[in-house]
DNA sequence: TGATGGATTGATAAATCCATTATACGCCCG
DNA sequence: CGGGCGTATAATGGATTTATCAATCCATCA
């Protein structure tokens, strides 16, 4: 879990994603790169998640170092590890927006070339959702 | 498996992760990352994969929309869908290698501070291993 | 000290992922 | 058409991941 660099960079590379590949943890980056730090607690609330679920995501962000932890009498503070991670979160998104398009495209093109789809309501309200979206990264 | 823009946003991204998260496919879009398109049997030299095995992570990467596929004659050929795809790798390796050299800095901190390590062999090697690395992405 | 609130850890069952094997498909050539 | 090659899919069993529940830890405050 900890990026061993000995090993071949693709295996490196595989368990970082390994580390993303879930919603709440992605949930989680994206609303810790929006401030410079968030307690448990303010994620709990949030995320409307039980709490030992939610720790268990948080070892895992840890223990991959995407976030560092740091207790302050009570409470315990997460912040991104490296800001890397935001643009990371960003990356994905824009090829997500990318991928919707064209696969958007191709569903047209291929059932009938409406060249201006009158408006396919889910589809279309989807695509402009995902660029829209008041969301961090 | 396909872009759903309907779902959250996290959700969508997360599978995004999960379509990378495994060496192989890591591997697969590295050497995709590199040349216009490659073959399955080229990939298969590369990989030294058994076929079907290959052959079941193409498929998850064509599910998320990552590579794109079309057949030749005999053969099938393989390129990214799109570039961003590429971007996406490159992002991950730089996050990796700050990750390293925190990490890294880390450990010398605790353990006593030897100002400059007279050579931590295995980390220090894999530190460099990632700078340097001839890799694609 | 005991009690309380916040967070993590351990244990377990259900779900998911993966390598392997076997089978099927698509295309070319004889 | 039949055979062979290159890929893809189905099925199976073993390993990993995840949500849930119980137990524990750590800091505060009475």
């Amino acid at each position: 879990m900890l990026p061993d660099a000995s090993r071949p960079l693709y295996e490196v590379k595989a368990n970082l994603f390994k580390g993303l590949a879930h919603p709440l943890r992605v949930r989680v980056l994206e609303v810790l790169s929006t401030r410079p730090e968030t307690s448990v607690s303010d994620l709990l609330e949030v995320t409307g998640l039980e709490a030992s679920n939610l720790s268990q995501h948080l070892a895992v962000l840890r223990n991959n170092r995407l976030v560092t932890a740091d207790r302050r009498g009570n409470q315990v503070y997460y912040r991104l590890a490296h800001p890397q991670v935001a643009d990371l979160l960003r990356v994905a998104r824009t090829l997500l927006g990318d991928i919707l398009e064209t696969t958007e495209r191709q569903l047209v093109e291929s059932s009938g070339l409406p060249e201006l789809p009158p408006a396919a309501p889910a589809v279309e309200a989807a695509a402009t959702a995902v660029e829209a979206a008041g969301e961090p990264a």
